[in-house]
DNA sequence: CACCAATTAAAACAGTTGTTTGGCAACTTG
DNA sequence: CAAGTTGCCAAACAACTGTTTTAATTGGTG
C-alpha cells in the first residue's frame, strides 16, 4: 500500500462519515477501521484530527473554487450583461460539474459545508475564510453588480438568505425528498431540486423589483 | 435550592451551552458546573443527556407552538383572505414575542433550531416531528392555500427553502452582523433582519407568479 | 421531636476519546 | 550491499465521557 493510497482512503472515509454525523460524533477509530488502516495513520499523516478537518475540505473546495473562478474569468470575458439567474445558475452548475467529475456525491459536500457553518469549530471557518475568501467575495461582487439599485446590506442580507436556503435545503436532501415522496409521490432529483432553487433564489434577489 | 431551582437552572445552562457548542461538545460537567449544581442532578431530574436535550426544546417550543396555533386561529376567525406576507410576518412576530416574553434570547432558539435539524440527533427529530408536527403542517396548509396555482411538490420545496434562509440566516446572526458591520459600519437589529426577511422569503414563494 | 421521602453530594464506574510511543518492515539512495 | 529514510503497526497513554452507587442532607408531615 503506498502512501497516496492511505492518505485518500483515509480522506474517503472521513469525508463520508463526518458529512453523516459530524465531527465530534465521528472517532479517530471509526474513520480508520471503515478506511482498513491503522488508528496512528491519521496523526502521522494530517498531524491531528483538526488538520484531517482541513484536509477533507481543501480536498473539495479547492477544484470547486478554481472551477467556479475560471467560469467567472469566461463570463467576464464576453461583454454580455451579467443578470443575478445567470449567475446563480453558474455557480450550481460548476459545483455539481466540479464535483461529479471526481466521482463523488454532490449533496454530501452540501452537508459538509452546512456543518462548517453550523458546527463550533472555530479552526475551520477561519480556514475556509483565509482559502477561499477572496473568490467568495469576487463571486457576491458580480452579483451585486447584476443587481443595481439594492443598497449594499439589504443585498448582503438577502445574499446570506439565499446561502441558508441553498446549504439548509441540499445539506437535508435525503431528509426532505423521503418526506415529500411519503406525501404526494413524487420522486425529486438534485438537479431538478437545483432547477426549483434558481428561479426562487433569484425572485428573492429582485424582491420589490 | 428548591426542586424546580436547580431543574431550571440546569435547563438554562444547558439552553446556553447547547446554542453555543453543540450537544456532543457540551458536556454534562460543564453543564452543572457553570449550573452550579452536582453532576449527578442532571440524571438525577432528566434520566439521560438525551432527555436532557428534549426538555431544552420543550421548554421553548411548546409556549412558542401554543402562541402560534393561538395566532392562527384568530386570523382564520376573521375572514379575511390570508396572503403569504401576512403568514410570515405572523410566524415571525408570534415567534419573537413568545420567546422574549420570557426574557429569552430569540436568536439562541434559532441556533438551536438549527441544531436540531443538522446534528445528528435522531431521537431529537423524532420528538419535535411527534409533539409539534401537527401545528407545524397547519402552518404549512394555510400557507398552501394562501399560494393557489402553486403546484404542491413546488411549495414544499420552496416551504423549506425559506425555512433554511430563516433559520440559518438567525442562527449565524451574530457572525453577519458582524461581517456587515466591519465592511458597510452598518448596524443591524434582529427586528430589522425579519423586516428585509418576511419580503424576500414572500418573494421566494411567489416567483414566477 | 421523630420519621420519611425527596434532594444533593462525593466518589467510583466502565467505556471512549485523541495522541504518542517504540519496534518493525519496506523502500530509496549513496 | 549497507545506510538511512519512510511508512506501518500494536500497544499504551492520560484525559474525558455519561452514568451509577452510596451516603449525607434537607424539608415537610404526623
Amino acid at each position: 500500500m503506498t502512501q497516496t493510497d492511505t492518505v485518500s482512503r483515509i480522506l474517503d472515509a472521513a469525508e463520508v462519515l463526518f458529512a453523516e454525523r459530524g465531527f465530534t460524533e465521528t472517532s479517530l477509530r471509526t474513520i480508520t477501521s471503515t478506511a482498513g488502516v491503522n488508528l496512528a495513520a491519521v496523526n502521522y499523516h494530517f498531524g491531528s484530527k483538526k488538520e484531517l478537518i482541513q484536509a477533507v475540505f481543501e480536498r473539495f473546495l479547492t477544484p470547486f473554487t478554481q472551477s467556479l473562478v475560471g467560469e467567472l474569468d469566461r463570463r467576464e470575458a464576453t461583454d454580455e450583461p451579467l443578470n443575478a439567474e445567470v449567475l446563480l445558475d453558474s455557480l450550481y452548475r460548476v459545483a455539481m460539474a466540479s464535483l461529479e467529475r471526481e466521482g463523488r456525491d454532490p449533496q454530501r459536500f452540501m452537508r459538509l459545508l452546512g456543518l462548517a457553518y453550523t458546527q463550533y469549530q472555530g479552526h475551520l471557518r477561519r480556514f475556509i475564510v483565509s482559502r477561499y475568501g477572496d473568490s467568495y467575495r469576487r463571486f457576491a461582487g458580480l452579483l451585486s453588480k447584476a443587481l443595481p439599485g439594492l443598497d449594499p446590506v439589504t443585498f448582503y442580507w438577502r445574499l446570506y438568505f439565499m446561502l441558508g436556503a441553498t446549504i439548509f435545503t441540499l445539506s437535508s436532501f435525503d431528509a426532505i425528498e423521503a418526506i415529500l415522496k411519503e406525501d404526494f409521490g413524487a420522486e425529486s432529483s438534485l438537479q431538478e431540486t437545483l432547477e426549483r432553487l434558481v428561479p426562487a433564489a433569484a425572485a428573492m434577489l429582485h424582491a420589490g423589483d
